[in-house]
RNA sequence: GUGGCUAUGGUGUAAUGGUUAGCACAGAGGUUUGUGGAACCUUUAGCAUGGGUUCGAUUCCCAUUAGCCACCCCA
């Protein structure tokens, strides 16, 4: 807002008449524009990466359909009071990271900051209990987080996600696991998990006592921040980079030496059925997830590369047998994960450029070019027919010369262009131009769509 | 939420305390109208916002905003 400058450039004595509003009308398309914003953590998905993000998701629908899951959609607005419940008050994703607002009517509500309390909710609230278990189903949609943005972190995410509730067995993490992970491997990326076990919360609770009496002992070794950790969450000073900390790591109690035998076992079955399907599994005694309703295995999916960098969870899951309890509804073993769309997106894309340079879906493969009146009128018609075959055909009618029209084709990618001039009208021919070869081959109109299809190899 | 770095047309960038902010790519139009990928010509479009210092700021200072990086957390 600089009304200065726009009086000085739109000064125009005569139009005085009109104070002031003249010459802010005038300037206004263009401030509207610059005034336009993001908002912060929000993220438009363009052409043609959002060609990728929609295959993606459909190679994720087709992988969970072969496991047995079926599609739900909750809404992206809840209670809050849901998350509150099941991610737990104390956790930073509740306590700091939530867009909760007020209804008109003053109800608490929030925008879901993931998608698995939602599912439940759903399960608990239509009875779904009554349905043959377990009841498989896979979501996606976008979740917020009220965090700081950064690369591969954003305020709007999307997840895409499976869960499995209603059945107790260690099959079903690691069916989950593998379901995730071949979701990732079709998409060309190798992906490695990290693997854990919380077992009980009494288990968790026994094994937090040790370690907070271990973390005293050795407090004069830990960093500053291990050090304001050990009063606030003693099981991320697991995670703590800084190498003074490492001895003390290395030596800290390891929660699966504390887990019940129970709890042992079925972690050892998890781990034996990954084996099974020849999953590579870490274990990795540090992997504490950051939501409260997690009981027994925890996973995270890493992209497996040398460079282990934070921000480059893939995405992540486990067991949460108390949470359907917990919200009110039938105790329900169940199971699950999620992952982050954009994160995948950015490897899948570099690996992508890696590997297959273009090929990008949803590419033209046809162009159709006319010359003359007669031509262009005759084109609608022509065109029509060919869109009703599945084929991609672009076109600008707007244009006359041939030059331009192929130059527009070249630009398009397309592999072919269909020519239609006067001539061709005449004598009920058509012209298709292959672009690479530039050999051209005259057909009759009506063999038009079968000689498409040849050339583009559709059935 | 904390700290650091950055901010020039759609994209990538250059320069400068003082008359028209340069270049490349992309976009639009064209090089006389039936043949593209090249070349050439023309053209559209920018100093993030708000203050301050100064005779004068895109340039210096401050704040805001946003992006990036680290912490934190996770997806």
């Amino acid at each position: 807002m600089s009304p200065k400058k726009h009086t000085m450039k739109y000064k125009k004595p005569a139009v005085e008449s009109r104070p002031k509003p003249a010459p802010a009308e005038e300037e206004k398309s263009k401030k509207t524009a610059a005034g336009l914003a993001l908002v912060r953590g929000m993220k438009d998905i363009l052409p043609p990466e959002s060609a990728l993000w929609r295959e993606a998701h459909q190679v994720f629908e087709r992988v969970a359909g072969a496991y047995g899951f079926e599609y739900i959609e909750t809404p992206i607005v809840e209670a809050a009071s849901l998350f509150i419940r099941s991610l737990g008050r104390s956790t930073d994703v509740v306590e700091k990271e939530m867009y909760l607002f007020e209804d008109r009517d003053g109800g608490k509500l929030c925008l879901r900051p993931e998608l698995t309390a939602s599912v439940v909710r759903a399960y608990i609230m239509h009875g779904l209990q009554t349905l043959p278990q377990p009841v498989k189903v896979w979501s996606a949609g976008a979740v917020f987080r009220y965090d700081r943005p950064q690369a591969g972190r954003y305020r709007e995410f999307h997840q895409l996600g499976c869960e499995n509730l209603g059945e107790k067995s260690p099959v079903v993490d690691a069916e989950l696991i593998a379901l995730a992970y071949n979701f990732l491997r079709d998409l060309g990326i190798p992906v490695v998990v990290h693997i854990n076990s919380l077992g009980t919360p009494a288990d968790r609770e026994q094994y937090l006592v040790e370690l907070v009496g271990y973390w005293k002992s050795k407090r004069t070794y830990l960093c500053e921040d291990c050090k304001r950790r050990l009063t606030k969450n003693p099981l991320r000073i697991l995670d703590c980079k800084n190498d003074s900390c490492q001895p003390v790591i290395a030596e800290a109690p390891q929660i699966i030496d504390w887990l019940s035998d129970d709890s042992k076992g079925f972690f050892m079955r998890v781990l034996e059925y990954l084996d099974e399907l020849s999953i590579p599994y870490v274990l990795t005694a540090t992997l504490v997830r950051g939501l409260d309703y997690y009981t027994h295995t925890v996973f995270e999916l890493y992209e497996e590369t040398a460079e282990e960098k934070s921000q480059n969870a893939l995405g992540g899951g486990g067991r949460y047998d108390l949470l359907a309890e917990h919200l009110g509804g039938q105790p329900t073993p169940a199971s699950g994960f999620g992952l982050g769309v954009e994160r995948i997106m950015s490897v899948w894309e570099k690996r992508r450029a890696a590997t297959t340079p273009a090929a990008v879906p949803g590419a033209v493969n046809v162009f159709f070019a006319q010359l003359g009146e007669q031509a262009k009128r005759r084109s609608l018609y022509l065109i029509e027919e060919l869109r009703r075959e599945g084929i991609s055909v672009h076109h600008n009618l707007a244009k006359s010369s041939l030059k331009v029209q192929l130059e527009a084709a070249n630009k398009l990618g397309a592999t072919h262009t269909i020519i239609l001039g006067q001539k061709e009208v005449q004598d009920g021919t058509i012209l298709v131009r292959n672009m690479d070869s530039g050999i051209q081959e005259i057909v009759d109109q009506k063999k038009l769509k079968q000689t498409l299809r040849r050339l583009l190899g559709v059935s």
